[in-house]
DNA sequence: ATTGAATGATTACAGGTGTAATACTTTGTC
DNA sequence: GACAAAGTATTACACCTGTAATCATTCAAT
């Protein structure tokens, strides 16, 4: 299932909170999002097109919550990103971001964490 | 400059090698791509559109070249993602990635090694 | 019962993408 | 000089996306 840019906006409004109205949506969208509530809507509808989110009926309203999990859809772009961008092979890409120059040492320390918690997984299976 | 799935497998083959002629990118490109020659054709001519890649007459043939340099275009398809799917944030998407349950023995020195290096240079700064 | 506000559904429309087919141009060969 | 082959350019067409406007329905108030 693909989502698109537009559409992830509203994915990560629902993932946030939910379960919520269009119009509560509407109102936590970034700001500086600046889109006619009408454009919101289509959002979602094709979003419950894709069955990335669903719907239930509260009196007049429908509450939207997300059926697509924030994780998989993590798994699914990194998956995609990965493979398309550095064939697949992880230590290109980290290569490559790890060349960023706006990486604080905090960052760096971070992600040296990080590997050595790997590396204590991987030792002990 | 946005290259779609499709045209970036024609710079794949053209970073790999260039100039090259249109019958030769055919026949390098990735075998699982089963496209016919007219296809190969519209892609070239939308990349030379975009300004992409270039050419230069040889006799009657053109030889095309890459103007986009591929390190370019991974920083740029980084960031996008990295903004995208994880807020602007690599600590996020090494946390990701390191989630991958296929990620070898190897992968994980590897890793640290590069994590090495940059504290390294941070320090000497 | 009628009207209006709120909400959801349908339609719109241009530009990009995937995937080609058809048209045009040049040049080597008979 | 006409024709075929090879190469490039133009056109095609359906689907997706960004961005909305219009249509339809329903509940609430008069």
């Amino acid at each position: 299932m693909q989502i698109s840019d537009s559409e992830k906006n509203i994915m990560d409004v629902l993932w946030n909170e939910s379960p919520q109205t269009a119009k509560s949506i509407i109102n936590n969208l970034d700001k500086s999002l600046e889109w006619q509530d009408k454009t919101v809507k289509t959002l979602i509808n094709r979003l419950l097109k894709k069955q990335a989110i669903g719907y239930e009926k509260e009196g007049r309203v429908y509450l939207y919550f997300p059926l697509l999990e924030e994780s998989d859809y993590i798994s699914s772009e990194s998956e995609n990103f990965l493979t398309k961008v550095f064939k697949g092979k992880v230590s290109n890409l980290v290569a490559a971001f790890a060349k960023r120059d706006d990486l604080s040492a905090k960052d760096v320390a971070d992600l040296k964490t990080l590997i050595e918690e790997l590396e204590n997984e991987k030792e002990q299976g």
